[in-house]
DNA sequence: ACGATCCGGAGGGCCTGTCTCCACTTATGA
DNA sequence: TCATAAGTGGAGACAGGCCCTCCGGATCGT
């Protein structure tokens, strides 16, 4: 929706080129997610199914490929606000439509230490950036004027609490397990930020209730699957 | 309180000897779960104030040091749920004061990364570890039948709740905000795992309502220490 | 004070990640 | 269908960081 980025309008980028650069992309945000800003940039382009050069080719450095993932995330969550604002009538349904979105961006955990690597100054970042504080601001002041969210929660514990949620739990735990606990335990979350309520009105929480066992089955299952991968049948 | 480990009775060791293993063991603590299980080691040796040889000569290499590590959090942790159990009477209450001291343990996040390097089979951890899971399980069974905890959350939610939390949060926030973040957004938790309850009942969340703006402040303060000390007037 | 114990940090070696170069493949348009 | 420009991938030189050891010197205990 904004092909004229900078020097981008150029030429159009050939078919197969534009699929490779968004494949590195989402696969940046992904290994951003999971290793941390310093994640090796070969992993990005192996996971994107892509040859390294290709990952340089269309990001000169490791700097500019944050700079992508970050604006994408940012666009991407500023207009899940916008739209939660304009779409859902009741204000606190809003919050939570909200949260459980940008969630789904899985992305909300990297942005501060992307951020704090690339300038927070630059323009087109800042810009989105603002873009959404002041539509989730204005979700937050509506919820707790209407009295369905705690006048005590700040937009800090909102942000803050996504980016606890929005971290892949540690330990070898499949991606979709993982995606679904954290909404899980978004409800949990939620319910608590509700002003009072009584006992009825209190939805259930989504997601799979994960045993104990679940877990340790899963760690042994998993870790017998990557053994007989490390070491084949020679 | 237990000194006679395995071969650490032979000779009783040096006290300046037997401090430094302490600072190197709470530095090892505290690196590990903020850069991983692969963080450098000089590192902790230099956060410990001591040299890189004295951390080789305590734990001859990487496993040793984190199967140290996991078992002091998981004694802690334990002797934390054995004493919520035995001294609170209150089921609830023993159920947060076990969240919020383990919070305290600063260690969490790490134990599910670390158990996956070193062997979770053996005897100690194993022994220590089903410990602490037995306590925590009668806290939890307590609160539900009590009727204070919602029956719909599990062993597991709570413990990963508490891996959530314990993480630091990513970008420059300094440490002693983090923990008191982490213990508001305990609470905030907490008032959501309780079933029902009027209004009026619903306590306080601790700790400080941090601000975008704090948070702004933050980054460009702790920036410009960063700047100065690595570009000292030359 | 003297011996045993312990310490710090320099530095060699290794491993891992970055980035470039070029022979090969694929899309596009006539 | 074919010519050509655009795009691709992976080997490999290079650099930087981390691991781990060694030994002259400091410190503790008696």
């Amino acid at each position: 929706m904004e092909e004229t980025r900078t020097a981008e309008r150029a030429r159009p980028l050939r078919a197969d080129a534009r699929r490779n650069r968004a494949q590195i992309l989402a696969a940046a945000r992904d290994v951003f997610v999971e290793q941390g800003p310093g994640a090796p940039l070969e992993e990005i382009s192996r996971r994107a199914g892509t040859g390294i050069a290709t990952l340089y080719r269309r990001f000169p450095d490791r700097r500019s490929l944050m700079r992508a993932v970050v604006i994408d995330a940012l666009e991407r969550t500023t207009e899940e606000a916008r739209a939660a604002l304009a779409e859902e009538t009741d204000a606190f349904a809003a919050l939570a439509r909200y949260m459980h979105r940008t969630l789904d961006v899985r992305i909300a955990a990297v942005i501060p230490t992307l951020l704090d690597e690339i300038s927070m100054n630059e323009e087109e970042i800042r810009r989105i950036g603002d873009e959404g504080t002041r539509y989730l601001q204005q979700i937050i002041d509506a919820a707790q004027a209407a009295g369905g969210l705690r006048p005590d929660v700040t937009f800090a514990d909102i942000g803050m609490m996504l980016i606890r949620l929005s971290r892949p739990l540690p330990g070898p735990i499949p991606r979709d397990l993982n995606d679904r606990l954290a909404h899980r335990h978004l409800d949990l979350l939620i319910d608590g930020l509700r002003t009072g309520g009584p006992d009825a009105a209190r939805p259930a929480v989504a997601g799979p209730a994960v045993t104990l066992d679940d877990l340790r089955d899963m760690r042994s299952r998993l870790r017998a699957a990557d053994s007989s991968e490390s070491t084949p049948p020679d």
